[in-house]
RNA sequence: GGGUUGUUAGCUCAGUUGGCUAGAGCGUCUCGUUUACACCGAGAAGGUCGGGGGUUCGAGCCCCUCACAACCCACCA
């Protein structure tokens, strides 16, 4: 016997993984790479059954989160299937050589070491990170592998490998080419700790308490309040200006003001940046330390005067305040006025402060000339597009705000001062002399700190590029997108990622394909929300509430993770998730897991030949000596289908009905995956093999043996499952005694052959049982299905499924009323049924009888006030009118039985 | 200030164009160890679908409005 009476999961899964690797079975069958057949030079591959997804990167030398997990289960699913649907399915894995985090943890490990990044050049630093990074590497893989992603291993992409390089190195010089490149001077956020910019996008900004100070710049003859909440700034101030239209300083426009503590005049200027209501209606300007005061001065053509250094020190301030740290400046500054008779009041504020996403220091807005993108065209042309609907949003109101965010979109500041990642190939003039070469001209060999062009020097910008510029051409550099070649596998048919990066990466890949491809990278877009824990709340390490995905399929399964991650969830959402959707997803398994078990051991019993199959199936003993005629449905023919491997017929309604609930299911499953419902898709998924084929069909089966169709039946649900539960399938798949190959190569399921009339039948069987069962554990007493016996009038759906009923129902007996009706009639309308019970139960179940009688009334009169509205009789629809007057008729029938049956006691 | 989403059972969530008595998992309660499964089986309780108004024969779903919550963008001298 292979099959152990529980499903563990840590038996076979790893086992599961080595052979569909070893396989190769996760390759795409169609080639990636051009094929000539026929030798006329074109391309024979056509991409009619393609459907490929990029993964996105994680981090090469980290561990997969919780999020990683959600996302190997949402891709996986489909890429699993569409592989059973026969797609040529390429699912490309990645790793990320995550510029910045990456960089974080190696400085820190310096820093540990009594090193700091200054002792190095670029490209030893570059190297060390490289060693470190392949030192760290593999984890991540290892558990890609666990979580079952079905991807195609050969083809992983590096961020920083060769041809994705050299694709960003190729836009980067088209771009340059087409005017899109410019370096600019501009005031951008810089980590004084990690010494490098950041784009607009990875910035937090949180709300913290503050002061704002009041400063006197005086004048001959009066002063002009200016409240400002960095006083250390002043020495950086090229103006202060006033709204054009505030009338309490009209007159003062034009003149100047003595700036506080430093020799020096400064203009009044009118600008609309100040806001007369706030504070005193004038405010100092430091294009060189605030973003709006760089605008303004850009206006007014004013001064950037640099007082903080890139180290968060002052520089170019009068000697005393010199080298301080901002803080300390802000001290003495305050001193200073408040001795000089300057200072005018201070009051608390709550303002937003930018912060460094990693390390949570303060942003300094700090001028440097830095490698700029020009977005207005990228921008428009995936603008033009997105109105176009040529991507399918999930969910669909992501299009808009993708659209609201482009619209906006400011200039891309592409420069970074971190040594780990891929360098800009730009290069500097260095000679003095006068001449007409550039200042900066583009090459690729970048592992060279100096170079000569035509007798010129250049030496190359130290900065590497911001890693949304590399990875906006994901899905090109994954794919081998070239000019030359049709690519079947791009666009992507979907790509999969969270939608908190919609904006810094999905916006970024949709211009970048545009702009290099011409086309949009993928077709559809799946976002998926957050993982929150079982509260809703934030995973965060300080909370102490990250949930380790790997710690759940360790305890439950892959599987169980799968399912239960999952569950729930729908697009776009963020949602809460806890152990206890595992486990459920963990119990479905197991329950499949003994789904199988019995049915190989009916398999191994049955000694089947396919000469058999189309007989009638054996009956048990028990049934063969009964007196009870053989099942029938007062059908002749019986529904056989012969197109499948294992050709079965459908010998009682309960084969049918089993029938038509797998096609729906498989029905409703294929809708759902085309809608990206995943949760809807499981969910019927778990219902359909729990409780309608477990605890019916099988049960039914424990009467009737159609090996055939249980085979069939097994098998398809099995392959339906697979997407979401590839292990246990699998190890289902390989342990039954007659299936072949991978389960993860089989194709999706056939609908299965049915009488739907004997299916239906099957559903009023399904609610005598019901009824039967509700009404024993309903009367008083323990153990009445042992007690009791069942006794039927004129009723043939239940004469013929005498040993069925008694089966499910548990009940002694079911036996022919002969004579006076006796016992406690059932309430259902289309029967007669009495449970064999004393006068005595029935006068104590006499409350719950008149109880059901005054329920059933109650449904009785709704339907009949809806009958009664003559505008319902006149504009519902007719089957619907033709319903309610079917369902009065049936109620009315019970509630006089029920009635009936209350005067008898 | 602009935008997005949400509010349905104790908890976490479904509920596709309006249409039978609003569903599931987990939890709770009762009963049951019957040879696939106690990671089980049978049964049950639990909901004025955030409040108010409107449209409609009919509203969890559409419209208006209010409240509360979360998130994003911008601004914050």
């Amino acid at each position: 016997m292979k099959f152990a009476s529980s499903y563990e999961p840590g038996e076979y899964e790893s086992d599961i993984y080595g052979a569909w690797e070893a396989s190769d079975i996760f390759a795409p069958p169609v080639p990636t790479v051009p094929v000539d057949n026929n030798g006329d030079g074109k391309d024979d591959r056509d991409n009619k059954n393609t459907y490929s997804i990029v993964m996105p990167p994680p981090n090469a030398n980290g561990n997969l989160h919780i999020g990683h997990g959600l996302t190997i289960a949402v891709e996986d699913s489909l890429i699993r299937y569409h592989r059973l649907k026969g797609n040529s399915t390429w699912y490309i894995p990645g790793a990320d050589h995550a510029g910045f985090e990456t960089w974080v943890v190696y400085e820190r490990n310096l820093e540990k070491q009594g090193h700091t990044r200054f002792e190095y050049d670029r490209n030893e630093l570059y190297a060390r990170v490289w060693d470190f990074v392949a030192e760290q590497r593999g984890n991540m893989e290892l558990q890609l592998r666990a979580l079952g992603a079905s991807c195609s291993w050969d083809d992983l992409t590096f961020t920083l490998d060769e041809n994705v390089i050299d694709r960003v190195y190729t836009t980067f010089e088209k771009m340059w080419n087409d005017g899109m490149i410019y370096r600019g001077e501009k005031l951008v956020n810089f980590c004084p700790k990690h010494q490098t910019a950041f784009a607009d996008i990875e910035v937090e900004h949180k709300d913290e308490k503050g002061t704002l100070w009041d400063i006197a710049y005086t004048y001959d003859g009066g002063e002009i309040i200016v409240s400002t909440t960095r006083p250390e700034t002043l020495f950086g101030d090229a103006a202060v200006a006033v709204n054009p239209e505030d009338e309490r300083y009209k007159d003062l426009i034009g003149k100047t003001v003595h700036l506080p503590l430093a020799n020096k005049e400064i203009p009044i200027i009118a600008d609309e940046h100040a806001d007369p209501e706030y504070g005193t209606g004038a405010v100092k300007i430091t294009p060189a330390h605030d973003f709006d005061d760089f605008e303004v001065g850009e206006r007014h053509n004013l001064e950037r005067i640099k007082v903080i250094s890139e180290n968060g020190t002052m520089i170019n301030v009068p000697e005393k305040y010199y080298g301080l740290t901002t803080a300390e400046c802000r001290k003495q500054v305050l001193k200073d006025l408040k001795a000089a008779d300057l200072f005018r009041g201070e009051k608390q504020l709550v303002h937003s402060v930018a912060h460094c996403y990693k390390c949570g220091t303060v942003l300094e807005p700090m001028l440097k000339e830095q490698w700029f993108v020009d977005v207005e065209k990228l921008a428009s042309v995936a603008i033009k597009h997105l109105e176009q609907n040529e991507i399918k949003f999930h969910p669909a109101n992501k299009q808009k705000v993708l659209i609201n965010y482009l619209k906006n979109l400011k200039d891309w500041n592409i420069s970074r001062q971190i040594p780990w990642g891929i360098a800009i190939p730009m290069f500097r003039r260095v000679t003095d002399a006068a001449t007409d070469e550039p200042d900066w001209i583009f090459d690729r060999r970048t592992h060279l700190k100096e170079i000569e062009v035509g007798g010129t020097k250049y030496v190359r910008d130290e900065d590497t590029f911001d890693t949304w510029f590399s990875s906006s051409h994901w899905p090109i550099v994954c794919t081998d997108w070239t000019e030359d070649n049709f690519n079947p596998y791009y666009p992507l048919n979907v790509m999969e990622t969270g939608a908190d990066i919609l904006f810094a990466w999905v916006a970024r890949m949709i211009m970048m394909g545009l702009y290099v491809t011409g086309e949009v990278p993928f077709k559809e877009v799946y976002l998926h929300g957050l993982v929150l824990d079982a509260h809703g709340q934030k995973m965060s390490k300080s909370k102490g509430n990250v949930i380790n995905p790997m710690d759940l399929v360790a305890k439950y399964g892959s599987d169980a993770f799968r399912l239960g991650i999952l569950r729930g969830r729908s697009a776009g959402m963020n949602q809460a998730f806890s152990e206890n959707s595992v486990i459920a997803g963990r119990n479905l398994c197991n329950k499949l897991w003994n789904i199988a078990r019995l049915i190989q051991s009916t398999v191994d019993d049955s000694n089947e030949t396919l000469e058999n199959v189309h007989q009638r199936p054996c009956a048990t003993n028990e049934e063969r000596r009964s007196e009870v005629p053989p099942v029938t449905t007062g059908r002749n023919e019986r529904v056989v289908d012969e197109s499948f491997s294992t050709p079965y017929s459908t010998l009682n309604m309960g084969e049918d009905w089993i029938c038509r609930e797998i096609n729906d299911c498989l029905n409703q499953v294929e809708s759902s995956m085309k809608n990206y419902r995943f949760a809807e898709a499981i969910e019927v998924l778990y219902q359909t093999i729990w409780d309608k084929y477990a605890d019916w069909f099988l049960e039914s089966q424990k009467i009737f043996k159609n090996t055939g169709l249980l085979k069939q039946t097994l098998e398809t649900i099995l392959i339906a499952l697979h997407p979401f539960a590839p292990f246990v399938t699998e190890a289902i798949w390989q342990n039954l005694s007659w299936t072949d190959g991978f389960i993860a190569t089989a194709k999706w399921p056939n609908k299965l052959k049915f009488d739907p009339i004997s299916a239906a039948e099957f559903e009023g069987l399904i609610s005598v049982v019901s009824e039967v069962r509700g009404t024993l554990q309903a009367l008083p007493g323990t153990n009445n299905a042992k007690k009791y016996s069942l006794l039927y009038g004129n009723d043939s759906l239940v004469e013929d499924n005498l040993m069925l009923i008694r089966t499910l129902t548990k009940v002694p007996a079911i036996n022919s009323l002969d004579g006076q009706p006796r016992g406690l009639r059932l309430a259902l309308a289309n029967h007669e049924l009495y449970l064999d019970v004393p006068e005595k139960v029935v006068t104590e179940y006499k409350d719950a009888l008149t109880e059901k009688i005054l329920s059933v009334g109650r449904e009785l009169d709704a339907l009949n006030a809806r009958m009664m509205n003559p505008n319902y009789v006149n504009k519902a629809p007719e089957h619907l009118v033709k319903e309610t007057k079917d369902q009065i008729k049936e109620k009315e029938s019970l509630i006089s039985r029920l009635k009936t049956q209350l005067d008898l006691i």
